[in-house]
DNA sequence: TTGTAAGCGTTATCAT
DNA sequence: ATGATAACGCTTACAA
């Protein structure tokens, strides 16, 4: 493979005049630099970007932490479509995207920075980290550049972009009550999850707001998996059977809430209405189709993207960014039933 | 941050024994080994990368390169699941993934070896990529060793991972064929995908070894897309009403059949039987059900990675490897109806 | 406008 | 067992 050393001997000039002439400085007189880019082309150049890395110190890659992707992890398609969004950015931005993946049980293993360092990102996009994660805290504390998806902490080196998932939530909530719902059940994921606490708040303040008691024996959690839901939804259900309405924090397990019902011979949503939250591939397609808050994820990674960059380039303004949801009412949640 | 040079000074060595001594040779002496390693944890070093990728002309790193990975091809979890087979299977073996998202135009502007040489990747896996895409003559022609996935080329650099396509297509129709179906339509890809010549041969064979005549007029395309295949569908259908049976090349195209019949009041499957091809994670939500040929791409992508990674070592005996599928029977297909 | 030379952090060669 | 030194391909003062 040539290098600028081989256009500098066949164009008989020094390197130092190929990379400028390559690098579009303007002290190289038109002619020269027509004849090294002609040269250039002949030998078919292309730069050594790690080279080129080495001495500028920066490698114009972007790292993709996600936390927990696994083989089964994909029954939502969030990720794929956070990472899309960061892709596409990414390469609009002259950036190249690598995808960390790591466990709980990995973090104990290999710091933050560590990580980092050796695989010399420039900054970090980080998605699905719970609060309770150590790399949280190294995030925070390591002078790398990152953005959170989903964790509203701001720090010198630190922004984030999320949605408002307690007015998602209060929406939702407001949703049903508009239906004439009253025993209203919630199923969270784990306080771990910053998105868990927001919409938990949501859900009671909507409560609150039309002065309907908030019972606690309608709360669970089903750890934003289906089975855990369907299971923690089949114990409510059976416990509580005045409940007519089950606001959940993720369609997964909104779906899994629906596989309880159907168990228990309740039907939805004649008996029992249901919401989920996120709108992810599935909810238009099951059968009836999923009432739901609705983000979108591509979008969220091209703006964590954005944000990123900014922050390395010193321009960030703002290391912040709220994007907007969208309740989406479908054929799951209808008038409660008079009895 | 702490480079060798400043352990060097620290642990008063050299450079080189630094050197050797981090990276596990057995000519250095014991004691001072361990003291290197102490200095070294001290300073919280790790290695820079990018200086060793310099010096050893390898990367580490492998380019997973995806054909047209768009906002809303997120539609099937298919491409998520290989990518997830290749990043798993990296880490393990120590590799980074980078993700090269490419569309035919942008084809047309840098070139493959170019798109290598710049990322640096040591090697390559290819997904997606259609048979007439101009990267695939250029990944035969280059000399970086590259796999692709679903297109059997073999060439000295180059190797493939896929599955029996025919066989499954074939699986299929004979499936139809069994439950009294003779009237059996075919909604295929593109012919510029290589899966879809396959799955064509395996239809037609299964229809010649049943003695049943291959009717071009049953046979349509709809380029893997679920609108197209809909529009195909609903065209087909209406110009043969006495198909009983639709065999489809992937299972968004399937859908998109139901959905015609649906336009036209024939019943899934009491009127029309539908099969799909890939088994994504649709097909088991839907309603009805969709009868399949399943494919598991998490383990295509990590089949991929660990013989793409077995090339670099120059161990590939076999630069090829064809994973199982199996047929998936479900709700959408019956018995034909006796009228 | 162009060239010389140092340096980025490693590994590898060859002495000692 | 250890150390000097060159080399990887590029950018960038500084000099001419």
């Amino acid at each position: 493979m040539a290098t600028i050393k081989d256009i500098a001997k066949a164009a008989g000039v020094s390197v130092t005049t190929v990379s400028r002439a390559l690098n579009g400085y303007d002290d190289v007189k038109e002619s020269t630099k027509k004849r090294i880019v002609e040269v250039a082309e002949q030998l078919n150049y292309s730069p050594n970007y790690v080279a080129r890395s080495l001495v500028m110190n920066q490698t114009k890659t972007i790292g993709l932490l996600v936390s927990g992707l696994s083989r089964n992890g994909t029954k939502d398609n969030i990720v794929m479509e956070v990472l899309t969004g960061v892709d596409h950015r990414c390469s609009e931005l002259g950036y190249d995207m690598v995808l960390f993946n790591t466990t709980t049980a990995q973090q104990k293993q290999k710091t933050y920075a560590q990580l980092c360092r050796e695989r010399q990102v420039d900054g970090v996009i980080v998605q699905g980290i719970k609060t309770d994660d150590p790399y949280l805290e190294e995030v925070i504390e390591s002078d790398i550049p990152c953005v959170l998806v989903d964790i509203p902490v701001e720090a010198p080196t630190v922004g984030y972009v999320t949605t408002n998932n307690s007015k998602g939530a209060y929406e939702a909530v407001e949703h049903l009550i508009g239906l004439g719902h009253r025993n209203i059940g919630f199923m969270n994921g784990h306080n771990r999850a910053y998105v868990s606490q927001e919409r938990l708040k949501g859900y009671e303040q909507a409560l609150r707001m039309h002065r309907i008691p908030v019972i606690p024996a309608y709360m669970t959690t089903g750890d934003f998996d289906e089975r855990i839901a369907e299971e923690s939804a089949y114990e409510l259900l059976q416990q509580s059977p005045e409940i007519t309405a089950m606001f959940c924090a993720s369609d997964l397990m909104a779906f899994g809430v629906m596989k309880a019902a159907k168990r228990l011979s309740i039907s939805v949503p004649e008996d029992l209405s249901v919401v989920g939250y996120d709108d992810s591939l599935l909810a238009s397609y099951v059968t009836p189709s999923l009432t739901t808050v609705a983000q979108d994820p591509y979008r969220i990674g091209s703006e964590a993207t954005e944000l990123i960059v900014r922050m390395l380039q010193d321009e960030a303004v703002d290391r912040s960014s709220i994007l907007s949801h969208m309740f989406t009412p479908r054929e799951s949640t209808t008038v409660v039933r008079t009895s």
